[in-house]
RNA sequence: GCGCGCUUAGCUCAGUGGUAGAGCAUUACCUUCACACGGUAGGGGUCGCAGGUUCGAAACCUGCAGCGCGCACCA
């Protein structure tokens, strides 16, 4: 610090340190030096989006990270933290698309086709690539970059392709028509998890159906969506419910499509328990094909229906009418008035319509929650689909390791709902409709025959196993076959060999044309970072994962608990036998200070640059932690940061301070030469320790940063700092370097306590201090990210420098005689600049250092130590256990306000001394509560009367002029 | 419907059996030689409500209310 400018300034700070960082490879992890005395420590980032910018939310979540992270290599653990990004499938793709409609250089991605929709992809990848690691290098984040990882890497995208087939080969993923939710905006498949419900006001319609086989006798139906009327394939009512199970067997007409000659709108009424008798009118309409439930019921009873109707009455439905197509709008199935219409608009056209026929009874204000796609903010349509979906691996020992406590979750809550999640897991939809992403790994063929197949892929089929197409050594597919009517059969072929996928080309295979669900690369994340390949033997050479896997903590959002963390757990032992991390903190989630998400359409998610820009990344870093409890949401407020850039500030000017103060940097302590004031400081340092290390080992950051807040302003600025001028001020030399000396030993343990919260700031500090000086290169000689985490005192170190709590007990009493002496000018009304001489009647002999850092606190000019003192009556005085002081002056006090005020104050000690009186009065209590509470209040009665006695002298001695 | 969480000063939140706390905001005074991004001293709370356990409850138990979030195929 040759400069020393009066605020902190963190711009040029902040850069040049992040760059010697760099420079001196101080973040980057190297597994040879992993040892029983350097244990690993490690952390995966969560990949944010490739082309996303840095929000609140990756502020608070990568603070966390860098704070374990640092922590960490204070602890003398080596230490990787792994970064990376993340293809973010639909988020990308759809912004690409956006992008180039909005450019009018297309309307439609089939406009371009896929190769050049996805080189336009790659393109803006390569535009966008790096802003949100360049962002999260200005916060401060220690990740080891040489190792940066991209989920669509190509040795990341092998171990995509190789899981694929290897689940496939198990089994585990299979091919399937079933009911998905449709996102018609994205136009791709979803996964449960990618919807989420949201209550909409809608309308009820009740509308009525005639019984074919007894005319003139009306069914009433209740159905939020008319528009699908012209999809339904049946009418069911509960067996059990009386009131209808005589129409089972029988037949209604379905009002639309209007049009329709009578026998082709008949469908069969069929008795289905699902069916609930309270809800509507007890009758429910059954549409196969845009209703999951719905299909449930097809399918439990569309044989018993359909044999029933093969040679029974006429209609000719034979299964699932879809009638609303892929893009939300209706199909020509859906009859002359619907077709084309979209799916809402034709919702009220189905309402009109049926009131036309005179079938609609009535209309009903109704609440439902309805399905919308996460991403794109549109109700989810239930579709009947060819997906791919898979049964998810390892799901016992998943499970278990959360229940049974190997892997811990902070908050522990959360174990909660991740097994409630495990106990009930679906198969998850793994296909996308999308192209950028990683195209699903399996070739498929018709043939029309055994005959025309080559024969490795026969005799494949035959087995239901490996073969290699190719015939290339060591390079294989896994074929499936399915055998369709007319003797054709299917195959299909897994690899993740580019030769057998040659092979396959060339044999007129054609790629499945679907991505894989994001998620589905990101479950590998902790050890596909890591070079694993899949294959033990290589895998257990590799020193990456046998130093740095399993990682030691996962910090993310709970938001992605399933989607993310529950899968990658599932992944790991699947594909590593080992649980991927120990410990997952969930941090909360960001909102304003009204409690609203953060969205860019709100308005409300300011820009995390902006406010490093404004106030420095230590103070954004600082004011986040600081408000960011474990296990709760934080409300975002700039002022937390401001209030970040005011620590950091008060930081900078109390080591300025020091450095005012000159001579010999980190000097010798000489024991002899303590005031009670350091000893005082010294003793609360210790306590900071304790309390801050146990903070961190439970992952309360927010209780470190507060700890650290209280310490270092409350006690070691407001009373150390300003006792150590006593000494400054003064003229011996001796005194003035073992203050000094003390000072460069708290501080340097301060600014160690803080690194892990302030990087920059406190690097700036440490060598500009010189508290680097003396120490090793690898400890804190080079900087202070080595620097040795401070460790509570010993007792040798207590008792060496004579540190006990009676020391505490008198600095506290000291410290109390001149909060009040500072309040008698207030009553006074003594403006804070008028000099004024205080005179303390002693207690007890008080040394005239003492004496001096008495006159010092109190900005007084003079200090008259007297124990003789004769005060004048009215002299306003507070009494306490050092003495009583006086400020003499005449005619400033106003007597009433005084009297005023100390009765005020007599009545709340009465009030206390109540309280504990009748504890104490209560015989129970003697009796019952331990020795120390009791002791305990017994000395809080006594002291409290004691304090009684004071103010009561107070108040007579006023009384009497 | 089930589950989880929250309710403490004007605001945001700590505080899990023993004297109600912090930051911000607010009032008064102060540009005093580290810092006005500062200093000093104040004011402000029947700890959501009602019971219970206990010598003692903001904390533990029960019930209720309000808010929020998950999960769930009521059309």
């Amino acid at each position: 610090m040759s400069e020393i400018p009066k605020a902190y300034e963190p711009r040029s700070v902040e850069s040049k340190w992040y760059q010697f960082w760099l420079e001196h490879k101080c973040f980057i992890a190297d597994p040879a030096r992993v040892s029983e005395k350097r244990p690993a420590y490690s952390i995966v980032i969560p990949p944010p989006n490739v082309t996303g910018v840095l929000t609140l939310g990756h502020v608070l979540n990568n603070t966390v990270q860098d704070i374990l992270a640092r922590k960490a290599r204070m602890d003398g653990k080596e230490v990787l933290w792994l970064p990376g990004t993340d293809h973010a499938g639909i988020a990308t793709q759809t912004v690409v698309e956006r992008t180039l409609k909005k450019a009018g250089e297309i309307k439609h991605r089939n406009d371009l086709g896929r190769e050049k929709l996805l080189e336009k992809i790659w393109e803006w990848k390569e535009k966008h690539d790096g802003i949100i690691i360049q962002q999260l290098k200005r916060l401060g984040a220690s990740c080891d970059w040489t190792r940066e990882r991209f989920t669509m890497d190509p040795e990341y995208s092998r171990c995509v392709q190789k899981v694929f087939v290897d689940l496939y080969k198990k089994g585990l993923i299979y091919r399937g028509k079933r009911m998905v939710n449709w996102c018609p905006a994205s136009l791709t498949a979803l996964s449960d998890e990618e919807v989420v419900m949201k209550q909409q006001n809608g309308l009820l319609y009740y509308f009525r159906v005639e019984v074919a086989e007894d005319a003139g006798t009306f069914l009433t139906i209740a159905t939020t969506r008319p528009e699908t009327i012209p999809g339904d394939t049946a009418v069911a009512v509960n067996p059990r419910d009386p009131r209808y199970a005589q129409f089972i067997g029988k037949h209604v007409i379905r009002p639309l499509p209007a049009e329709l000659p009578r026998e082709q709108k008949l469908i069969p009424i069929i008795g289905d328990e699902h069916v609930d008798f309270e809800f509507g009118t007890g009758v429910l309409k059954v549409t196969p094909a845009h209703d999951k439930a719905d299909f449930e019921i097809y399918q439990r009873l569309c044989e018993k229906i359909f044999k029933k109707n093969e040679n029974d009455l006429l209609p000719d439905i034979r299964g699932p009418i879809e009638v609303i197509k892929a893009d939300g709008t209706m199909s020509e199935a859906a009859g002359a008035d619907l077709s084309g219409l979209d799916r809402f608009k034709a919702r009220k056209v189905a309402g009109e319509k049926l009131a036309e026929l005179g079938l609609l009874e009535r209309e009903e204000r109704y609440t439902n929650n309805v399905g919308f796609s996460e991403r794109a903010d549109v109700p989810v349509e239930p579709r009947l689909s060819e997906q791919w979906f898979l049964q998810y691996p390892s799901k016992s020992e998943s499970r278990a390791v959360a229940a049974e406590g190997q892997m811990k979750f902070f908050p522990e809550r959360w174990a909660k709902v991740y097994d409630h999640w495990m106990a009930n897991l679906q198969d998850w939809c793994i296909s996308r409709q999308l192209w950028w992403g990683h195209r699903i790994p399996v070739w498929t063929k018709i043939y029309r025959n055994e005959l025309e197949m080559p024969e490795a892929i026969r005799e494949a089929i035959l087995h239901d196993a490996e073969c290699s197409v190719s015939g290339l050594a060591g390079r294989s597919s896994y074929v499936r076959s399915e055998r369709t009517v007319a003797e054709t059969w299917t195959v299909w072929a897994a690899t993740y060999f580019d030769e057998e996928a040659a092979a396959l080309g060339r044999l007129g295979f054609t790629q499945d044309p679907d991505v894989l669900d994001t998620w589905f690369s990101a479950w590998l994340w902790p050890f596909a970072t890591m070079g694993w390949t899949g294959n033990p033997e290589t895998d257990s050479k590799n020193p990456e994962l046998t130093a740095f896997y399993p990682t030691t903590d996962l910090v993310t959002g709970p938001d992605i608990i399933f989607f993310w963390v529950a899968r990658m757990i599932m992944a790991g032992y699947e594909y590593t036998g080992q649980m991927p991390f120990r410990n997952v903190y969930f941090t909360g989630i960001i909102r304003d200070k009204q409690g609203r998400k953060m969205s860019k359409s709100l308005g409300n998610s300011p820009d995390p640059l902006d406010l490093i820009d404004t106030y420095g990344a230590d103070a954004l870093r600082f004011g986040v932690m600081r408000s960011a409890p474990l296990g709760q949401d934080v409300l975002f407020d700039e002022q937390h940061v401001e209030l970040g850039r005011n620590f950091c500030n008060k930081l900078w000017n109390a080591c300025r301070f020091r450095q005012m103060q000159g001579g010999e940097t980190e000097g010798e302590i000489d024991p002899a030469l303590l005031t009670s004031d350091d000893k005082w400081i010294l003793l609360k340092l210790d306590l900071a320790i304790r309390e801050i290390s146990n903070s961190l080992l439970e992952y309360k950051f927010n209780e470190a940063a507060q700890a650290l807040y209280r310490f270092f302003w409350s006690e070691f600025c407001d009373w150390y700092l300003e006792a150590s001028k006593a000494v400054f001020f003064g003229n011996d030399l001796a005194r003035k370097a073992n203050t000094s000396s003390v000072l460069d030993f708290v501080l340097s343990n301060t600014l160690r306590l803080f690194h892990p919260f302030l990087p920059f700031i406190t690097e700036e500090l440490w060598r500009g201090l010189g508290y680097n000086e003396d120490l090793p290169t690898d400890q804190g000689g080079e900087t202070i990210m080595f620097a040795r985490w401070p460790q509570p005192f010993g007792d040798d170190f207590k008792g060496h420098y004579g540190l006990d709590e009676s020391i505490v007990r008198f600095v506290d009493a000291k410290y109390e005689l001149v909060s009040q002496g500072r309040n008698l000018r207030r009553e006074g009304n003594i403006s804070s600049s008028k000099k004024v001489t205080f005179v303390l009647k002693p207690a007890q002999e008080l040394s005239a250092d003492e004496a001096q850092v008495l006159k010092i606190l109190l900005h007084a000019e003079r200090l008259d130590i007297d124990s003789e003192f004769r005060p004048r009556k009215g002299t306003p005085a507070v009494r306490s256990p050092l003495g009583e002081l006086y400020l003499p002056l005449e005619g400033l006090i106003d007597i009433a306000a005084e009297k005023g005020r100390l009765n005020k104050e007599l009545s709340k000690i009465d009030a206390e001394i109540e309280k504990v009186k009748q504890k104490l009065g209560n015989p129970a209590f003697a009796q019952k509560v331990p020795p120390a509470v009791l002791e305990e209040h017994q000395h809080r009665l006594s002291e409290w009367e004691a304090k009684r006695k004071r103010v009561h002298d107070s108040l007579g001695a006023l009384g009497e002029s």
